[in-house]
DNA sequence: GTTGGGAGAATTTTT
DNA sequence: TTCTCCCAAC
């Protein structure tokens, strides 16, 4: 029997060892949550709980990684039976295994974000008479988004919404009917249609609920406070039963309300769960109490909220925060590459360093002069791996190659090909009869035959490849087939389409290289559209890979450094102007705090006065951040310039 | 129908 | 500066 009491402080044990029935678990930044998650899964199966009993949501594929790394070092290779991932995750799980109910085939395709707003775009097309003068695609896909995310009215949406023409609700309506039909056609989901359809299959078929809400006698919620309603609908649909939840999160967390994600699920927990079991962690084991003082003084200012203040748990630094006040972006740079020279020089190692920001385009200017003076770095934001044009095309590719090929592969395959562009490909892919299997050799002396005269050529060396994958076994082994991809046709594709293309084919390399071993391409295909750059093989790698960090704040929760950076603290900027039109700027204020509570020993807040707009020249003046001036001047340093 | 050039717009956060 | 969309030429 482990002695818990003696691993753990007095309210963690309480929260690991709580008896069944609803826990809420309030853990403050760095209080030690995945600690206690991870220990309360060895202590369930401790008590004789089996490891495929217990559902382990998380909010990224991150989060859940970690989980099970220190769950597996505490209890052993058993933990491989545990489900946990992300809501997406687990939902695409039980997709694949249930589709079928919903009028689905299981082998599905999850569209990314590119592919489902052209897929948008289509219908709104086919919909709206006159696009100028109508919201563009990518609105009409956040308005969509955010009904499906808060299982809200679609026409409430639009009416509360602002435009510059006036918008008829009726279209948009029609839109996104016409827009669910085209998915259903293709056998495609997006990716809010892995909540929303899961919920629905519980709903629509309680016997298939009954079965997973059975199977899973525990569930544990990892930042609970960023689940939306779809997700909560979940929780409550597999734990009702049996009462056996555990949600841990941090509403001064919650910065994920834009995507849906509400914090009322995390304060009414205790309403909507009877019995409730409440559990407080605010000692932070983290950071240096100058950090701290910082970081409750900016949460201060959000009015709804758990009272929660975190407890220092380590000496002083003798070192407050700093904020740095610089002219503009450049200087803002000197500034950054100088604090991170001291750090190294005091010993920290360049993983150590984390430069945080609000938005991507924050970073550019550092990211140019970190290359130019070649300073090692690791980018963990912007976008993603498997997002570039020449991943996804690799990806069509193997989509093609391995098993049956689903329209939105096939038409980007096709229109690779000379002469072959959207009209085409529709126009192949009906002659198919809407299916194209590469295993079998009718099928493919079909597609060969049907390619027009301009592209036959091509099409014959790709085909070609389409055989040797079969016979040469490359189902198993997925980088020898875009290895073969890109060296046959690929490359040559890349450089008469392309000025960057020995950049993209190295990338294409890289991916070659990280694709899963020991793992079938169909397997790695399924979820291929689930993976962020952060989840990729190498993960592991990138994790140890020296280089100081840079991420987006949203990116960088539930990570830590010894030395912080963030940068542009200034309105505008963050809060950032467009969140700012959302509504108050409570998110923004939560958003900054999740920022300082990253650092534990070294925070740089850095406020340049000046900024350069893009195009040609203007500059804009800026003003300190509030979250800055809000800052008692008695908890921070004051800097004017340089080093 | 496809492709490439040119004009125009634009920078929030993620599964 | 960079991507996106639209239009005109093939």
């Amino acid at each position: 029997m482990t002695d818990w009491a003696s691993l753990l402080n007095p309210e963690q044990c309480a929260a690991v060892t709580a008896p069944d029935g609803p826990l809420l678990v309030l853990a403050a930044a760095g209080t030690g949550k995945t600690r206690t998650l991870t220990y309360r899964v060895a202590y369930l199966m401790e008590q004789g709980v089996a490891p495929h009993e217990i559902l382990l949501l998380t909010f990224t594929n991150r989060a859940a990684r970690e989980m099970l790394e220190r769950a597996e070092s505490l209890v052993g290779p058993a933990i491989a039976n545990l489900w946990s991932g992300t809501f997406h995750h687990i939902c695409h799980r039980i997709l694949r295994l249930e589709a079928e109910a919903l009028g689905y085939s299981r082998s599905f395709v999850i569209l990314d974000r590119d592919d489902a707003q052209s897929l948008l775009g289509k219908c709104l097309k086919a919909v709206v008479a006159d696009p100028k003068h109508f919201p563009k695609k990518e609105v009409i896909a956040a308005l969509i988004g955010k009904a499906a995310n808060t299982e809200g009215d679609l026409r409430a949406e639009v009416e509360a919404a602002t435009f510059k023409d006036p918008v008829d609700p009726e279209q948009v309506l029609e839109i996104a009917r016409r827009y669910e039909t085209a998915k259903r056609e293709s056998n495609a989901m997006d990716f809010d249609d892995l909540l929303t359809l899961t919920l629905r299959l519980f709903r629509e078929h309680p016997e298939v609920q009954e079965r997973y809400a059975k199977r899973f006698r525990y569930v544990l919620v990892d930042e609970y406070q960023d689940t939306n309603i779809v997700q909560s609908q979940l929780v409550e649909r597999l734990a009702r039963a049996h009462n056996n939840l555990m949600a841990v999160g941090d509403d001064f967390q919650c910065i994920y309300s834009w995507r849906g994600a509400n914090f009322r699920n995390i304060m009414d927990f205790p309403k909507r769960w009877e019995g409730c079991r409440i559990v407080k962690l605010e000692r932070n084991y983290r950071s240096v109490p100058e950090v701290l003082s910082a970081a409750n003084a900016i949460i201060a200012g959000n009015p709804e909220q758990f009272q929660k203040t975190l407890l220092p748990t380590r000496p002083s630094a003798g070192r407050k925060p700093l904020v740095a006040f610089v002219r503009n972006a450049a200087e803002q740079s000197q500034m950054v590459i100088r604090h991170v020279q001291r750090a190294l020089q005091s010993g920290y190692r360049p993983q150590d360093i984390a430069v945080l920001y609000r938005s991507h385009f924050h970073v550019m200017e550092l990211e140019l002069e970190l290359r130019r003076l070649r300073i090692g770095y690791v980018l963990t934001s912007g976008q993603g791996v498997f997002e570039s044009a020449h991943a996804k095309d690799v990806i069509a590719f193997l989509r093609m190659c391995s098993g049956g090929a689903d329209l939105f592969a096939f038409t980007r395959m096709m229109g690779l090909l000379p002469g072959v562009g959207p009209k085409t490909a529709e126009r192949l892919w009906g002659k198919l009869g809407g299916r194209f299997d590469a295993t079998l050799d009718t099928d493919r002396k079909l597609l060969l035959s049907l390619i027009p005269a301009k592209a036959r050529e091509d099409w014959q060396t790709i085909d070609g490849l389409i055989g040797r994958y079969h016979a040469e076994g490359f189902e198993e082994n997925g980088s020898k087939a875009v290895i073969a991809f890109l060296d046959t046709w690929y490359e040559a594709y890349l450089q008469r389409t392309y000025d960057n293309a020995e950049e993209r084919a190295a990338d294409v390399s890289e991916l070659a290289a990280q694709l899963p071993k020991g793992e079938r391409v169909a397997e790695f295909l399924y979820s291929v559209a689930l993976m962020t750059n952060l989840d990729a093989e190498n993960a592991q790698a990138l994790k140890d890979a020296p280089g100081i960090r840079l991420s987006t704040v949203h990116q960088a929760k539930g990570l830590e450094w010894p030395v912080v950076i963030l940068l542009w603290c200034d309105e505008e900027m963050f809060p950032s102007a467009k969140a700012l039109q959302e509504g108050d700027d409570s998110e923004e204020r939560r958003l900054f705090y999740v920022a300082v509570t990253r650092a534990k020993d070294d925070l740089l807040l850095c406020v340049p006065s000046l900024r350069f707009l893009p195009g040609n020249g203007g500059t804009l003046y800026l003003r300190p951040s509030r979250f800055v001036k809000e800052l008692p001047p008695d908890l921070i340093t004051k800097r004017y310039g340089m080093y």
